[in-house]
DNA sequence: CGCTGTGAAGAAGTTCACAGCC
DNA sequence: GGCTGTGAACTTCTTCACAGCG
């Protein structure tokens, strides 16, 4: 394999083939072609196999994957090979849910403190994690937490990110619906979900035929 | 403008621009640049301009583009001029959540209806929504219902999908963290919280010394 | 003169086709 | 024979550079 940059694409498909992945292994499979796992992920073969040559070569000519090993090489390349600790910022309606959202364990994601401004849900519980203050924010700086989960409303987004980003972390999941611009040194995932329904009537072709 | 086929990764920036534009108007400005408009959306303005040009001539040479004028247009483009009913299956954490968000509104959407598959939840009210029983779907065919947001877990999602699209829904936001096929007329866009998060701790590199 | 609209150049990502190994 | 790994071809998307209009 010749070095070469890693398309951000094949990144942002490594979570799903680590998924099929578990999820074959818990099924007892040992073994796995590209083109099994394609199915999984809902692509094709060789797409697979390019995506893991930018990483080296991982299978067996012939044999396929072994399923052990390319989770273990997988979760490497994610960083994922160890515990990541994330704080969640907004504890409203989304805030909640992702407290209770179970997926983020299989990818070894440990929630271990939430933050909102509201002084009625300071100091409460949910599902076992305190409703920290936001104004202790900064105290993640001594906590090694590197990620956080921002789900306050568009307006307090900017400024929550510039006091996550003093707070020394590095990596933000956004789902306040807006622009938010940091630190070069910290990458922003966004997620939103208004603008992600808002597509879906463009596809909608009127008066189709066939399937 | 020469006829071509328009790129996706356009359609998926235009919610962008029309909330930015929506922002923009908010604040009582009529007229906007393709600088402006590039600033709120976080891109360059030459993609602005690029995108739209795949639908026509929007803008004035020298001035800039008319804000309610683009607002119409992208909204028209999208299908976004009518109010899009949408219909919620699973109502646990996140269909909860999803409920009691108000950003689907500012693009049109209006979700009129709730399922679940757990008697405790079926005829209780959420956010004035009723949820009814999962075994009513097939009604949605009756109800003018295009778009289904489906928050079932992983284990139920392509069931759920399937009757879907039996019901004649014709367009799925999916969180379920699944791959799952559907007919060719029915459009799926996922979001996947825990495999987003799963890609930040990759872009964190150690040591960096500036920013 | 400023800003839009757009062909053309460039970059990024996908698919192909097959060499090479088990 | 079967499946991986990968350069090369191809497709898609982004960026540039500038013509042309208000």
């Amino acid at each position: 394999m010749k070095y070469c940059k890693v398309p951000d694409e094949t990144v942002r498909r490594l979570p799903f083939y680590l998924r099929g992945l578990l999820l074959s292994l818990q099924q007892g499979r040992l073994c796995i072609s590209s083109q099994e796992l394609a199915d999984l992920v809902g692509i094709r073969p060789w797409q697979v196999r390019k995506d893991f040559s930018y990483f080296g070569a991982f299978g067996t000519p012939g044999v396929g994957y072994d399923t052990e090993k390319l989770v273990r090489e997988i979760k490497k390349i994610l960083k994922l090979d160890v515990v990541q600790k994330v704080a969640l910022v907004g504890v409203g309606n989304v805030g909640s849910a992702i407290l209770s959202y179970p997926g983020f364990a299989m990818y070894g994601f440990d929630v271990v403190a939430a933050f909102d401004i509201d002084h009625s849900k300071i100091g409460r519980k949910v599902n076992n994690i305190l409703i920290e203050d936001v104004s202790n924010l900064a105290t993640l700086k001594h906590r090694k937490i590197n990620l956080a989960i921002l789900a306050v409303p568009a307006d307090a987004a900017q400024q929550t990110a510039d006091t996550l980003a003093n707070a020394g972390i590095k990596g933000i999941l956004k789902f306040s619906p807006c622009y938010i611009t940091v630190p070069k040194k910290v990458k922003v995932i966004s997620i939103d979900i208004a603008t992600d329904l808002a597509r879906l009537p463009y596809y909608i072709r009127a008066g189709r035929i066939n399937d």
